[in-house]
DNA sequence: CATGAATGAGAGTTCATTCAT
DNA sequence: GATGAATGAACTCTCATTCAT
C-alpha cells in the first residue's frame, strides 16, 4: 500500500513536472514570437522533447496556450485578492497595488497581454467552449479585484470619487502598456529593465491624481 | 512630352490609389484577426482583387505590414511634431497631446500597438534589414517629440522636474495600453466606445500628478 | 455576352474535366489498396497534379470519396428505374435485371461495395450529416427499385409469391458477394473475366427458383 | 523433468490464452471499425493491456490480423471437410452446407469477408511471402471443399450436371455478400438479425435451381 | 512479464507565392 | 494589368513501434 501509493504519487508528479517544463517552454517562445508563428517543432525542442511527446500532456497546441492562460490568471486572482488593507493610506495602498501587479508580470510578463484580446476572437479552432467560459469567468473576476480595491479606497475616503471601474480600467490600462513598451524596448537593449521605474513613476503621477 | 508625362502620372496616381486599398484592407483584416491568421486571400477578397494582383503592389505579406507601419508611423511623426504650444498652461498643453494621440488611434488603432514589438522580433522573415532600419529610425524619432514635449513644458515651468524620458514612456504607455485594453473589451461589447472616456479620466489623473 | 459566356462555359467544363479526373483517379486507388491506406498523395500521383491542387476541385479527402458514391448512387438509380418491362417473361425479365447490374459493375465496380457499409458508420469524420442522409436516401431508392421489380413481377403472376423486400435482399447479396469474390480472384489472375459466367449461372439456377 | 516441463507447458498455454484474448479484442474492432482504423491503442484496451504488450504476443499489427484470418480459414476447413454425406437428398444436403456456412459467420463474421480480398493486394507492408502463401493455400482448399461438396452431389445424381467450380463460385459469393449485406442493415436497425431468414429464402431458391 | 514514456515517419491540410495566359 | 490554376514548403497531429525500467 504505502509504496504503491508512493509509487503512484511520484508519477503524476513526474506527469506535473513535464506539464510545466512544455509550458515554460511555450511560455517563452509565445513571447518572443507570437502564438500563431511559434511551431509545436519550436516548443518541443525547447522542452528537449520530440513534437509527437508534446501530444502526450496537451491535447493540442491551443490547450497549451489554453493552460498558459488558465495558470496566469490563476495566479493573478490569487494575488489581487487581498491587497487592500484598511488601515493603511493612500500611498501605502497603491503601493500594494503596485507590487502585486509588478510581481505578476514577473511571474508571466507576456501572456496577460494577450489574454483578454484572444478570449472572445476567433482565434482558436479546437478551444473548447467550457475552456472560454472558464477564462472569461476568471479574468472577469481578476478585474473585480481591482475594481474592489478602489471601492474600499473610495469608501474609506482615501481616493477621489471617481467611477471604481474606471480607474481600474486606467490602473490596468496602464499596467499592461508598460509591459509591452518595456518589452519592446528590450528587444533592442536586453540587458536593462525599465518597467520597475517606469512604474514607480507612473504610480507616483496616479497617486497624485487619484489620492484626496 | 505632355502627353506621355501625364498618363505616366496618371498610371503612378493608380497604382497609388490601389496600394492604398489594399493596405485599407490589410489594416482591418489584421487588426481583426492578426497578422499571420490573416491569409492574402483574406486581404484580396477585401480589396476586391485576385491573390495574384497583390504581388503586383507589393513584394509579399511582409511588405504590406510593413509599408502600413511606416504610414502610420509617419502619421504619428507629423501630428507629434508640434503638439507642444508655448503660451498655453499645462492642462491645455496635455489636452492637446492627448488629443494628438486619440487621432492617431483613430487612423489605425492596431497597427500602432505592435509596431514598436515587431520590429525588432524574428517574427518576419522577409523584411530587409533597409526596412527594420527605417521603422527604427522613425519610431525613436516619434518618441523623441513626446520627450520634447515634456522637456519643453518642464523648461517652461509647467511641469515637474522628472526624467522627460520617462514621462514620456509613461504617457505612451497608457496611451498604448488603453487602446489594447478597451479594443479587449469591445469584442464582448462591440458597439459602445470607451476609449475616449476612459483617456480622459488617465489624463486627467495624469495632469494632476504632474503638473506643477 | 457571346464570347464571355463561351470562357465561362469552357471553364466550368474544364473544372468538372479535373473533378472526373481526380474521382477516377481516387476510385482505382480506393479500390485497389482501400480509403484509408490511398493518402492524397497517392491520389495526386494518379492524377497527375500536386497533392495540394486537390484541395482545388474537393474540400478534403472524404469528400471525394463522398462524391465518387454519390456518383455510383445516381448512376445506379438512373438504370435501375425502368428494368421491369410489363409483356416480357420471368427469364426475360431477370436477364434485364442480370444486364443492369453488370452496367452498373462496370461503372464502378468497387465503391459500391463499402457504400452502404460505410454509410452509417462513424468513420468518417468530416462528411456532414447532409451528405450522409442524402446518400442513405439514395441507397433507399435505390434498393426501393429492385423490390418494385419484384412486386410488379409477382402481380404479373410471372414470380412466386414470395416477400419482394427478401427477394431484393437476395439479388442484391448475391450480385455484390459476386462482384468481392471474383474481384478477389482477379488479383490471383488479372486477366480472366468470370462474374460474367458466374452471373450468368446464379441468375439461371435464381429463375428456376423465382419464376412461377 | 516433470516440474520444470509442466511449467514449461503452462507457460505455453498461458501465452495461447492471451494471444486469443488479443486476436478476439482486434476481431471485434476490425469488425466494427475496420483494420486501418482500428488502432494498436484500440485492441490494447479491449484487450485489457498495454499497447507495448501486444508486442509480446504478435510481431506487430499486421501479424494479428494474419493469425486472425488463419484462425478462421482453419475453422472454415474443419467445418467444410465433411458437409456431403451419401444417403441424404439434394435439399438435405444444401441444408446441411447452409447450417455449416451460418455457423462458420457465428465465429467470425467479418474477417471472412475481407479475406480473399486482402490475401493479394498491398495493403499490408509487413506481411511475410510465406504467410500469404499459407493464406492462398488453405484458401484454396476451403474452396475446393466446396468444389467437391458439388462434385459429390453431381456424380449421385443429385444436382444438375453444372460447373463444380462455378457452383462453389456461386454459394460462396451468396454467402459472403448476403453477410455484407445484412452487417450493413443492422447499423441502422442493430438489433435486428436477418441473416438466417434471407439465407435460408437464397438456399430455397438456390435448391429448386440445382436440384436434380 | 508488463508498461509508461517516447519518438520517427508520415498523414491531411493550408497558404504564400508563381506563372502561363 | 489581372488572374485562375498550380505548387512547395511547412504545419498540426496521429500512430505503430521501441525501450528503459
Amino acid at each position: 500500500m504505502g509504496l504503491a501509493e508512493r509509487k503512484a504519487r511520484e508519477k503524476e508528479f513526474q506527469k506535473q513536472k513535464r506539464r510545466t517544463e512544455i509550458m515554460d517552454a511555450a511560455k517563452i517562445l509565445f513571447r518572443i514570437k507570437g502564438f500563431s508563428v511559434t511551431t509545436m517543432e519550436d516548443i518541443a525542442r525547447e522542452a528537449e522533447l520530440s513534437p509527437a511527446a508534446l501530444y502526450l500532456y496537451f491535447k493540442n497546441k491551443d490547450e497549451i496556450y489554453g493552460s498558459l492562460s488558465l495558470r496566469t490568471m490563476d495566479y493573478l486572482i490569487e494575488n489581487l485578492e487581498h491587497v487592500y488593507e484598511a488601515g493603511l493610506n493612500a500611498e501605502q495602498n497603491l503601493n500594494r497595488l503596485k507590487e502585486t501587479l509588478y510581481r505578476v508580470y514577473e511571474f508571466d510578463p507576456y501572456v496577460l497581454l494577450n489574454l483578454f484580446n484572444l478570449q472572445a476572437s476567433g482565434k482558436f479552432k479546437n478551444v473548447s467552449p467550457e475552456f472560454l467560459a472558464e477564462l472569461n469567468r476568471l479574468s472577469v473576476r481578476a478585474f473585480g479585484s481591482i475594481r474592489n480595491f478602489f471601492e474600499a479606497g473610495i469608501r474609506d475616503g482615501l481616493f477621489k470619487n471617481e467611477s471604481p471601474a474606471a480607474l481600474a480600467d486606467m490602473v490596468w490600462s496602464i499596467f499592461s502598456g508598460l509591459v509591452i513598451w518595456e518589452e519592446s524596448k528590450k528587444m533592442f537593449k536586453p540587458d536593462k529593465d525599465y518597467l520597475k521605474s517606469t512604474l514607480d513613476l507612473a504610480f507616483r503621477m496616479l497617486c497624485n491624481g487619484v489620492k484626496n
